[in-house]
DNA sequence: CGGGATATGTTATACTATATCAACCCCCTT
DNA sequence: AAGGGGGTTGATATAGTATAACATATCCCG
């Protein structure tokens, strides 16, 4: 499983997973603005959990927007169509890395240098789903955030 | 597992919990003064998710402190001493239902009553653990939150 | 061309959290 | 008893996160 913490080939992902977005939304019927292309760009390119108003300082720079609706209306946008999380922990945004998959995301958070790897959670299905059904309580929606050092961070350490 | 979306006799287990804080509080040597003791009565009072300017209100209504960092400074205190846990979901806190135990806290949230429900996560020893485990990420806290309906609230819908 | 749905612009404000420095208190030591 | 240090609280100010509300624009479709 890729959680984001290997070295990787960045220079052509973030046109491919731009394209793919793209391509989901004329499918899926959804209207990829410029403003939201934007945001989610600058979300691939930084490749890290951004702040609501670190990002909207990015949309301002290229001339899309500078208040801060714009830019929580397209993070709404990102996050509902799943090519971007929101990370509760640390209030910031993250462009998804498994852009298309129906997936119930999960988070490693390096404390040190706040890098983000995504994995899958797949928790409704372990034990907290089963003592969630035994209680009778419905899963609908799960956070997943584990915080820790990232191999890098460590090997400073 | 107890989650806490059973009835239950809440009459005396404010008093044994607060009992219970006091106690470990004098032999780890912290200091369990006025305004924690009245933060975490409050907290288990509620039985349910409070933001810290909510429970601000009840502190100040009994007279202790009426300014934010007064009960940031309280919550820091109780989250610190396991007494109470941040729902980083709802930006709100509450009372540790398993209180004593060094666990690490799954919570099931009610998206129509906001109720929550406190489980154990083990999250380091599933399937999340051994991916970060062979990405080289060290797990040292998590965040488990899952979303979705309550008993009662199906019940009613 | 009109009308509805969707998206964006703009202003204002609500909500969450922390930095900073001053005052106090308690215990301990000299 | 004086002094000092650590920890707690008081108080002011401000930083950071997020949304309400209403106006304007755009586009597609009938």
């Amino acid at each position: 499983m890729a959680l984001g913490f290997e070295q990787h080939d960045h220079s052509d992902c973030i046109a491919t997973t731009l394209a793919r977005a793209e391509a989901h939304c004329k499918t899926a019927g959804l209207n990829f603005t410029p403003v939201r292309r934007k945001a989610l760009e600058i979300l691939l390119q930084e490749h890290r959990a951004l702040g609501a108003y670190d990002l909207l300082t990015h949309l301002a720079d290229a001339g899309l927007g500078n208040q801060p609706p714009v830019v929580y209306r397209a993070l709404d946008f990102l996050v509902n169509a799943g090519f971007a999380h929101k990370i509760e922990r640390l209030n910031a945004y993250i462009a998804c890395a498994h852009l298309g998959a129906d997936h119930a995301p999960a988070f490693l958070i390096c404390r040190n240098c706040n890098a983000v790897g995504e994995a899958d959670a797949e928790l409704a299905k372990g034990r907290l789903g089963d003592a969630a059904r035994a209680a009778g309580f419905t899963i609908e929606r799960t956070v997943v955030e584990a915080e820790g050092l990232c191999p890098s961070c460590q090997d400073a350490a």
